[in-house]
RNA sequence: GGCGGUAUCGUCUAGGGGUUAGGAUACGUGGUUCUCAGCCACGGGACCGGGGUUCGAAUCCCCGUACCGCUACCA
């Protein structure tokens, strides 16, 4: 054990002279597998490599660990570099770009990772090992069951060319396994953990080729950070416990080394396990990751979009794009999980965050993901949206909703805009505009919740009081909310009512809800002879509906 | 099992040998408004445990415990 956190800070400080001395350029990489999908975890180590690049002028890269698939794996980029761009999270070389260190898909540099193992095996550092899988297995079972630590025998090891025509006489096919050191110790200084070490003994002689040619992660990954020129390997801390291996083929093929920063994971909600894309039904049994999820899944279902569970998980990016979240709250509450600057700092702009993000100031422990939190963070981004900028976010969704076409005319356009200020901060999300759907339907199509109808028209005397309220409508001039509101107010004291036996019903009447922004504006906004009809309809549908009882 | 890592309100975190242990979020109560959302006020809520060092430990040291990761011809 080291010392305190404080004592850890201040040797971390101490321990970045490659950044103090040298001008040395910052490169960082992001390296996602192309799984179709962009998780909320990826961003987040994304994330920090992009602002640790940004923050230090350097350049961030982004390369494709496709070592493992042959087909589609542009299709299954694409959903990764849009949840990217979505974020404002730009690469400087990688996919669609290119750069001078291309190609910067694994999948075509197997002849650098030829190269390479060629290398380690001229130096004595790595050897053709002709075990066959079943016998490596059997090994390490061996040792599991006396309890004692598995290192293989090395028994099928070919170091002569005669050994392996010898085993190849027997019909084996070998793998390229590292030579591992048996002794002394594997140190370096982590930018986030401190000094760490790790026995050389302890750490097996790791595959880095496969029988079939193929290439394993860990040499891939120490060549590319190399041929990339990566100053800065800043990924997710399951990597801690695999860097000695890298760094062990990295000094073995004469590399100088990458700094490592090993960021904590991020955490399921309320646990303290890695946050899974495929754990989504465990999440949701807890009731604040459930709201988040279901509140996004009634907006899609407002828009009459199928819910693909795989696909729609507040564990992926794409969740929050499709429900309309603002990217800049996203990343926002993705900069505070595992970063601080201070006590009291919350809210960034993306230039701040460059300007102030460090790595001295990541947190070691992980974080857990708490989508509640995000959205307070979304709520705020979305307040402080300027008028014409929320009117604009929001304005797709009732294209989606087939409410506005591509091109939507002038008077359209201000109908958003009065119905977006109007709403105020109602709307968190962009995509909660489908809320307000009945502004942009027909007066004889948009639909009443049937249990509101019912209280507030089909209560006693209501339809009456309706009836009677119909003409100060009707009369009222100025038709503007201040008006109304007088004119609805002098009309609850002529009947010698209480407001709330009329208000309520015409806003039933005229929108359809219980619930919704303040009801002058909505008549307003509706105009009278929108609201005329509309409370026509309603009067006809409740005489309708006590016919039937 | 071995190795490595981590530990402050439910959650994200600040701080750190003497503090009323700070903020955010969530939660509760009251107020305000035509409903809802908000807003305002108030409130409850934390230093993993045990030893040691010290006048004094949440903070430093040691030992536990818990959790997480690695221990693949996955990445």
């Amino acid at each position: 054990m080291h010392g305190s956190l404080h004592n850890i800070r201040a040797a971390r400080r101490e321990s970045t002279p490659a950044l103090r001395r040298a001008p040395m350029t910052v490169r960082t990489r992001f390296a996602p597998s192309p799984t179709g999908y962009l998780h909320i975890g990826g961003v987040r180590t994304a994330l920090f490599n992009w602002l640790f690049a940004r923050r230090h002028g350097g350049r961030f890269i982004l390369r494709i660990d496709d070592t493992d698939r042959e087909r589609n794996v542009e299709a299954a980029l694409r959903p990764i570099l849009d949840g990217f761009r979505w974020l404002g999270i730009d690469w400087d070389e990688g996919p669609e770009v290119g750069g001078p260190y291309a190609p910067y898909y694994q999948s075509q540099r197997t002849e650098r990772y030829r190269a390479a193992v060629g290398e380690l095996l001229d130096r004595g550092l790595a050897y053709r090992d002709y075990a066959t899988a079943d016998e490596t297995t059997a090994e390490r079972e061996a040792a599991q069951r006396e309890k004692r630590r598995f290192i293989y025998s090395r028994r099928w090891m070919a170091e002569t060319d005669a050994d392996a025509a010898r085993f190849e006489g027997e019909g084996r096919t070998a793998v390229v396994r590292l030579k591992m050191p048996r002794e002394g110790a594997c140190r370096f200084d982590d930018l986030v953990r401190g000094p760490v070490a790790f026995d050389w003994a302890l750490e097996q002689d790791h595959v880095i080729q496969r029988a079939d040619c193929s290439h394993l992660y860990h040499l891939a990954s120490a060549v590319d950070d190399h041929d990339f020129a990566i100053s800065h390997v800043i990924r997710a801390e399951e990597h801690l416990s695999n860097t000695p291996r890298q760094i062990f083929i990295a000094e073995g093929l004469g590399y100088e080394l990458p700094r490592y920063a090993h960021l904590p994971y991020v955490a399921a909600p309320g646990g303290s396990e890695k946050l899974s894309k495929r754990k989504l039904g465990k999440y949701l049994t807890q009731p604040e990751f459930k709201k988040v999820h279901d509140h996004g899944a009634g907006i899609l279902a407002a828009l009459g979009e199928v819910v693909v569970p795989a696909r729609f998980n507040p564990v992926l990016v794409e969740f929050y794009r499709d429900v309309g979240y603002r990217p800049d709250a996203l990343v926002n509450y993705l900069l505070l999980l595992g970063w601080s600057l201070d006590d009291r700092t919350e809210d960034f702009a993306r230039n701040e965050m460059i300007e102030h993000f460090s790595l001295e100031r990541v947190n070691r422990s992980a974080a857990s993901f708490d989508p509640q939190k995000l959205m307070a963070f979304e709520e705020r981004r979305m307040n402080a949206l300027p008028a014409a900028e929320k009117a604009e976010v929001v304005t797709p969704y009732l294209g989606r909703l087939g409410l506005l076409g591509a091109e939507p005319t002038a008077s359209e356009r201000d109908r958003v805009a009065a119905v977006v200020a109007a709403a105020g901060d109602r709307i968190k999300v962009a995509g909660e505009i489908v809320r307000y759907a009945e502004f942009f339907q027909d007066d004889t199509v948009f639909p009443y919740d049937a249990k509101a109808f019912r209280k507030r028209v089909g209560a006693p005397g209501a339809a009456d009081r309706l009836r009677r309220f119909r003409p100060v409508l009707e009369a009222v001039e100025p038709f503007d909310a201040p008006t109304l509101d007088a004119a609805l107010h002098r009309f609850v004291e002529a009947e010698e009512i209480k407001i709330g036996q009329i208000i309520h019903a015409v806003r039933v009447a005229v929108t359809g809800k219980g619930v919704g922004f303040g009801l002058f504006e909505a008549l307003e906004i509706l105009g009278r002879a929108a609201c005329l009809a509309r409370i026509d309809r309603a009067l006809a549908v409740a005489e309708a509906q006590s016919d039937a009882d």
